[in-house]
DNA sequence: TATAATAGTTAGGTTAGTCTAACAAAATTA
DNA sequence: TAATTTTGTTAGACTAACCTAACTATTATA
């Protein structure tokens, strides 16, 4: 049985390589940095979750998964994004609450109680910020490549999920209108700092880049959670 | 905010101290043996609850809770019942499965997560097991002092909740044909050693002594969760 | 009431998870 | 490629929660 702290580890890194497709490992100070500890501390962690087969570490190498420590991962992000479902859908949550209890939740350990969560919420392939929430054999759909700030002046998109799951950032997209589902269309662009201009049901908005980049996208001719088709696709 | 384990510390010494009218402070032992840790351990925390002032204690004398301390407990305990009744009404566990998983939910902090849970099982006044959960204000209303082993030969009897929660006993409950407002009959009752012939549903089994002192009555005129009323009663 | 039994405490040690400070390796850049 | 910056490690220390062994206080009993 893993320790709260372990599993934070694991979770931690699997966000980590999961982030872009190309980077498929970590580092200590990145790892320590997702976990709010200091470098040292996650290097006495890595030779512990190494010990117990979780991780792949060497000295001053890159930091991978192993097998079972992706199965490990995979399963805590499963039970955080269920419950945070079951805190949006069942107990009116909205949705900057719902990441920092299912923090907590995200440890309970009772393999029923996950099952019996899923089919309470009738299988949910989302969480209420757009994130795939893998199955009960983890499987973990491929998530979303582009973001606002890939989309030009002029086209149209449709918004799926964040990248961000803070209080501050989410608070913020709401105040912006934005949600998940929305259509957003890019006016204009600024090529100095990348500024944008966004139009949402019909209500015009500026954001900045790092905003833009912390909102996932599909064009508008796409399924929610699929890949972009490449005959019609109107991004990139 | 409090670890788990002073949690956990707070709630043994009210389950201790609730446990009959009479005992109104705990010994050190008892909360030991109640936690599953060392006398030597015990002191160690009792004297770092005290220098918080949740604990009431003077070394070698009883141990009681300060009214803050009390006020933690219980809201420990009311959290506990709330996911009891959650797992068992809205997840389908059967009642044995519920107290070892409410174990681990019980120290979640949200106060929104309690109020919304408790709005969601429309306030429920009792757990799986008949145990009362504290309301929102953590009044706790008195609990019943009568058990089955306290009912006379020829008398009759509702079973309204249970002492013991281990899933051992849970599971033989349920073997022996009862469950939670069940109308009992005590068929006889052997002078030696008080195992009683009880009849439940027209069905007849023998139980022990020690079993019976762990099924929570009151006489079948009576309300449950209401104390007896005295000039029908038919227990004691 | 003296003694034995029980209950409770203290001292010293362990492990998990954290830290700081000093150092070493690797990567970048001039 | 040599110097500098960045990244990562080691050593030593701390706290929470636990332990055992030895001791002391309280309570029960002969």
């Amino acid at each position: 049985m893993l320790s709260f702290t372990e599993e934070n580890y694991l979770k931690a890194l699997l966000q980590i390589t999961m982030e872009n497709e190309e980077k498929s490992a970590a580092g200590t100070n990145e790892l320590a940095a997702a976990l709010n500890v200091k470098p040292a501390t996650a290097t006495d962690m890595l030779k512990k979750l190494k010990d117990k087969e979780l991780v792949d570490y060497q000295k001053y190498g890159k930091i991978t998964l192993t097998t079972p420590g992706r199965k490990h991962a995979v399963e805590i992000i499963r039970k955080h994004r269920l419950w945070e479902t079951f805190l949006y859908k069942k107990l009116g949550f909205t949705w900057d609450e719902v990441h920092e209890v299912a923090e907590q939740l995200e440890h309970i350990q009772s393999q029923k109680l996950v099952d019996k969560l899923d089919q309470l919420l009738d299988f949910p392939e989302f969480d209420p910020h757009g994130d795939i929430i893998p199955n009960a054999k983890g499987e973990i759909k491929v998530s979303f490549k582009k973001t606002l700030a890939d989309v030009d002046a002029g086209k149209s998109c449709k918004m799926v999920a964040v990248k961000d799951n803070s209080v501050n950032f989410l608070q913020y997209v709401v105040k912006v209108g934005l949600g998940i589902n929305n259509d957003i269309k890019v006016i204009s662009k600024e090529s100095y700092d990348s500024l944008l201009s966004i139009e949402v049901n019909g209500i015009v908005n500026s954001v900045s880049q790092k905003f833009a980049q912390n909102i996932l996208v599909v064009c508008s001719f796409c399924e929610v959670g699929k890949a972009c088709s490449k005959t019609k696709c109107e991004i990139k």
